[in-house]
RNA sequence: GGGCGAUUAGCUCAGUUGGCUAGAGCGCACGCUUCACACGCGUGAGGUCACAGGUUCGAGCCCUGUAUCGCCCA
């Protein structure tokens, strides 16, 4: 017996083992070289935020079975492994830990900064500390659950290569007019204090309230007609910038006050009331909730809400922001000087208040100067930061923008669309015409109903804001400055002049960058635009990637600002050597002065950095070396598929889409997108750290294994759009897992109640992950914390143990083998699994080319427990050691579903691999060629040929399985025990009879019967126990028990009168028979035969008793 | 408000162009220390397929509507 599988599979001893045999062998490795059709996935890469959570854990299990099931089928396929820097997530971590360590954190480093001690540079050497431990966690964990990426490959977002392409991009972006800056509304996040893009805001149901505030009506100059005007808001604190009241020109009871003023409570402004259309008409009646709301009269405020802005924009209306950065109210940050708001009294007292205590104030203060009507509940929905989680405040501010609503972005990404995914649609919002001007497109979504999530997501798109306020991120390549101003025409050099808004000045200027660009070698490293701003002309040159042409640039204008004189021709700048690749030190020499003479003051670099995205929108091609055009580039991009879950359809996948396409030609970014499915807790709730209910990879890896793991995981891959992992929690003191005890958190959600009582362990209790997350209960020795896993995973170890001791028992029979390889017959069983498992080939290789994972994991699952551990095992047991041929069909056997099964579960088929080409290193059968390979993870994806399927065997082994669990049935309602053996004979005839006589010894096998008879002509014996089968009929012999056959042949006669009466009821509907097809007919009057006779037979057999 | 999805056994889920008596895993019941596996073997109980209409010879599946839950977008 082969001894030297242990009985049990026991991951932890056999997945190091594995690992470093994939690692000696460089097994994941693949380079543009390599023969096959090139098959590449890019992975979406895990921020370095934290961790690894199960949602992860699915991704990646997916993304390595496409993997590893290309590799073996031939292709040339390479996985792409990486991670995302996260800007804001991971800034935001690293200062609370800071924070919370008390430690110098963001605020302190931010002091350091101004005070020239770099503090950013600090900081973000602390964020990188961040990111090293996390993005080594994250590899590791990868590793752990045996995806086969290339790590040799592995990329980091804002890495060099992937640096390189950042910049090369905003470049071309910048110079091809994509790029642009625009002072608008943004998305404010107070408490990181950064602009956000449109989907970073969350928007949530908020039980508010409406108030209703009185402005008194006034002339132009203040005077009070003694009328007032009654506001309804939901946000009375920003009434501090209101600039106008608007009115409906069509409200008849309100439009008299059109062209009126009022006076401003607490800050006394002037303001005009308008007639806007905008406004809605207040009705208490109406059903419509805004009108049932409205008083009629808007106050408008530009500054702070983006409707109020819009108006703002028609009616030319003042923008008076009236909040600091951090939220709080301040008459510094964009209040009119001219107000002198200094010397407002009343005002006073709000400012420096946040904005909620601000709102508070602002109430009292009207309710004590007579002028608040009233408040009524409002439930309104705000936008929240994705990241802080405060709520959001429009806020005027300088931003750059990618003009993604251009037909050579959001145009190209909705022709991308295959067109046999393209709905109907109603145009985009930006532009004239048809949304799709080609149909040539390719992109391909599964499960298709995404398509329109991504289609409608680009005919609404607005333009991207991409600066943020952060330092963790790639800084914006951009340094400005304000361009002299001058109407002398002597002087040589341009000035820039209001009369062509600055074109001319713009022009000149990037000329001189162009001849300073050339001069050093680089031609094309310098874009200039620049805009207006009040009286100051503002220029923004976009240096490109380049470190020689930026520092270059850097010095040059360090050196015309800090020496006034002309620098001499030909002197190396800043006493340093001229590098290399300067040709003529005095062309330099002479363009720099040019460049320089044409700015006024020393450029800055843009204090911001990009939008992550931006970078994670360049990730197929940056990972892959572009802007070079690299081997691996031409190789592998377009890649093949991304497999991500839906909620970043719009955030990633557009943006790699836009990006591919227009830096690379058109071509995608990838073909496919496999959208898979999101893990809920047991509630339907989204696992997340401050619920306490999400389940750690490594815990279930250490518990189950990463097969087990990986398989659950991939059985759970159905089509649907979120599936559900009940969570169970593990008892520290006995190491079982247990179903907690829930509460409600009183925000709606089911959460583990803090403290659980162990299940078995008397008196002792422990703290939950939710306890320990919401602080409501620290773990302590006595109270140690629980961790989390699911008994859902015991399915994956269940089968790992029951595959891993079927190979066993059948390597240790297989090893014992006397006799010559290959001779002797097929019997029936050997007939039947070749033809299973040739259907099995054929079904799983179907699922997983269709992204079906679910019914891939089900089939094999099926397939090995069922046919092959059941069934064949249990059948050749008796002959396997004599027999040489059907030895090498079990092997044959063993050796297809390890392929089969390798890409779901790496580890054990590998380590049985192993085993298997120490026992038999020659496997195979006409039809199912199976070439050896030392590497599981090298070995070839099996393919049969169809005439391995005998339909003649798989109906002959049928039947067998029939009678067997037929007996069965009989031997459990008598009570025989299973090792005892009966004597049986079965009446049969026909094809029946025949097929029977042949499989006559597997009954015998199955089923513990000692001596057995088939025939036409047999005789229901004496004490017999009997069952039917259509027209057959078996009996067991010497079972005494009247009363027992009695009361299952009533059952059975009264569960087959039921099906007999279904069937005749069908064909007695005379339109069944008409329009039917007449196959089924037949069918329907087959089984009514059968079933007839059967009813009949125990009929008869209940009389005889 | 618009869109997407879900609702099938106690639980988690399958059910591919409409056509067997609607399946699986877990759980449950009964019986098995059968010499691969108790993370196992055998047998069984358990479902008005959310609800109401409709199309059809025939509906879990197609159509219309309703309810509940979840997600995305305004």
């Amino acid at each position: 017996m082969s001894s030297e599988l242990a009985s049990m599979y026991v991951p932890a001893d056999v997945e190091p083992d594995i690992t470093k045999l994939w690692n000696d062998a460089n097994a994941f490795h693949a380079t543009p070289e390599d023969k096959g059709v090139p098959y590449s996935i890019v992975i979406p890469p895990p921020n370095v935020t934290a961790a690894l959570h199960m949602g992860h854990a699915l991704n990646n299990t997916l993304q390595d079975i496409l993997t590893r099931y290309h590799r073996m089928a031939g292709f040339n396929a390479m996985w792409m492994p990486g991670t995302d820097h996260a800007g804001i997530a991971t800034q935001t971590v690293v200062d609370k830990r800071l924070q919370a360590e008390g430690k110098p954190a963001l605020k302190e480093h931010k002091q350091m900064e101004l005070e020239g001690k770099g503090g950013r540079d600090k900081f973000i050497a602390l964020v990188q500390d961040w990111k090293d431990e996390y993005e080594g966690r994250i590899t590791d964990q990868l590793k752990a659950m045996g995806c086969s990426c290339d790590w040799d490959r592995q990329r980091f977002t804002m890495d060099e290569t992937c640096a390189k392409a950042v910049r090369e991009a905003f470049f071309k972006l910048f110079k091809d007019g994509l790029i642009y800056r625009g002072k608008r509304l943004v998305n404010w996040d107070p408490a990181t204090q950064t602009a956000l893009a449109d989907d970073e805001v969350e928007m949530r149901d908020i039980d508010g309230f409406f108030y209703y505030m009185k402005y008194p009506i006034c002339d132009q100059d203040g005077n009070l007609t003694g009328e007032f005007a009654t506001v309804a808001t939901t946000r009375p604190e920003t009434m501090l910038g209101d600039t106008a009241v608007a009115v409906n020109p069509d409200d008849p009871k309100n439009k008299h006050t059109i062209g009126q003023y009022v006076k401003l409570p607490i800050v006394d402004r002037i303001i005009p009331i308008i007639g806007d259309d905008y406004v809605v008409i207040g009705d208490p009646e109406s059903s419509d909730e805004k009108a049932k709301f409205a008083s009629g009269f808007l106050k408008v405020t530009p500054a702070h809400d983006p409707n109020d802005y819009m108006i703002g924009q028609r009616h030319d209306l003042p923008i008076i922001n009236v909040m600091a950065l951090d939220g709080s109210i301040s008459i510094t940050h964009g209040w009119p000087e001219s107000e002198k708001p200094e010397e407002i009294e009343e005002l006073q007292q709000f400012v420096g208040k946040s904005r909620d205590e601000a709102r508070k104030m602002i109430i009292k203060w009207f309710e004590a100067n007579d002028l608040f009507v009233e408040k009524k509940p409002y439930k309104h929905s705000v936008g929240h930061s994705y990241r802080s989680h405060v709520p959001v405040e429009p806020y005027l501010s300088d931003q750059w923008y990618v003009k993604v609503t251009d037909d050579r972005l959001a145009g190209a990404a909705l022709n991308a669309m295959s067109p046999s995914q393209r709905q109907k649609s109603e145009g985009c919002v930006w532009k004239e015409g048809e949304s799709f001007t080609e149909d040539t497109g390719e992109l391909t979504f599964y499960p298709p109903r995404y398509a329109k999530n991504f289609q409608s997501w680009h005919e609404n798109i607005r333009d991207w804001c991409i600066s943020r306020q952060l330092w963790w991120g790639h800084r914006i390549p951009v340094w400005s400055t304000l361009a002299e101003v001058s109407n002398d025409p002597s002087d040589p050099f341009p000035s820039c002049s209001e009369d062509d808004n600055g074109e001319s000045y713009l022009k000149t200027l990037q000329e001189r960058l162009d001849k300073f660009a050339l001069s050093i070698n680089k031609p094309h490293h310098y874009c200039a635009t620049g805009q207006w701003e009040s009286s100051d002309f503002k220029v923004y040159i976009c240096v490109r990637d380049d470190h020689d042409a930026r520092e270059y640039f850097e010095k040059m204008c360090l050196l015309i600002t800090e020496d006034a004189t002309m620098h001499t021709p030909g002197t190396p700048l800043e006493g340093e050597s001229v590098p290399e690749i300067i040709n003529d030190k005095e062309d330099i020499c002479a363009a720099a002065q040019a460049v320089a003479k044409m700015l006024h003051g020393r450029p800055t670099q843009d204090p911001d950095v990009l939008d992550t995205w931006f970078s994670s929108g360049l990730w197929p091609m940056s990972t892959m070396g572009w802007p070079e055009e690299t081997e691996v580039l031409k190789t592998w991009n377009p890649s093949t598929v991304l497999c991500t879950a839906r909620e970043i359809i719009t955030l990633w996948v557009s943006r790699m889409v836009m990006f591919n396409k227009y830096f690379r030609g058109g071509d995608l970014p990838f073909k496919d997108v496999f959208i898979h499915a999101m893990i809920q807790d047991g509630h339907g709730q989204k696992m997340s750290k401050s619920l306490g209910n999400g389940v750690d990879p490594f815990d279930i890896i250490h518990s189950h294994g990463s097969d087990a793991m990986r398989f659950t995981l991939a059985s759970m891959t159905t089509q649907t759009q979120d599936v559900r992992l009940p969570v169970d929690m593990v008892c520290p003191h006995t190491g079982e897992s247990f179903t907690p005890k829930y509460v409600g958190d009183g925000r709606g959600h089911k959460v583990a109640a803090p403290v659980q009582d162990s299940p078995s362990a008397k008196g002792k209790k422990m703290v939950s992950s939710y306890g320990v997350a919401s602080g409501k209960q620290a773990p302590t020795d006595d109270m140690p914390a629980a961790r989390n896993t699911s008994e859902k995973f015991d399915l994956g170890r269940n089968f790992a143990n029951k595959l891993w001791n079927a190979v066993r028992f059948s390597l240790s029979n297989i090893e014992e083998l006397q006799g010559e390889a290959g001779s002797g017959e097929l019997t029936l069983a050997d007939k039947w699994i070749l033809s299973r498992l040739a259907q099995t080939i054929a079904s799983t290789t179907k699922a997983i080319k269709g992204y079906e994972f679910k019914p891939y994991a089900d089939g094999l699952y099926d397939f090995i427990w069922r046919d092959f551990c059941d069934w064949y095992i249990e059948a050749v047991k008796p002959t396997i050691k004599t027999n040489p041929a059907q030895a090498n069909v079990l092997a044959t056997v063993l050796d297809t579903i390890l392929r089969l099964l390798h890409p779901a579960m790496p580890y054990i088929t590998e380590k049985l691999w192993e085993r298997l080409n120490d026992v038999v290193p020659q496997r195979g059968v006409e039809g199912l060629e199976l070439p050896a390979s030392d590497l599981l993870v090298k070995a070839a994806w099996p393919i049969a040929d169809k005439s391995i399927i005998d339909t003649g065997s798989l109906k002959e082994f049928d039947l067998l399985v029939d009678v067997v669990t037929a007996v069965r049935q009989v031997r459990t309602a008598y009570k025989i025990p299973p090792r005892q053996q009966v004597v049986c004979s079965i009446k049969a005839s026909g094809d029946n009879a025949s097929r029977l006589t042949t499989s006559g010894g597997l009954l015998k096998t199955f089923a513990a019967i000692s001596e057995l008879s088939v025939a036409a002509d047999i005789a229901k014996p004496q004490n017999a126990a009997s069952a039917v089968l259509g027209d057959m009929e078996v009996y067991l012999h010497d079972l005494v028990n009247a009363d027992e056959e009695k009361e299952r042949l009533t059952k059975l006669i009264a569960d087959a009168e039921k099906q007999a009466k279904g069937l005749e009821g069908r064909l007695a509907n005379p339109s069944y028979a008409e329009k039917a097809p007449a196959h089924l007919v037949q069918q329907t009057r087959d089984q009514l035969t059968a079933k007839q006779a059967e009813l009949e037979s125990l009929k008869q057999q209940l009389a005889s008793l």
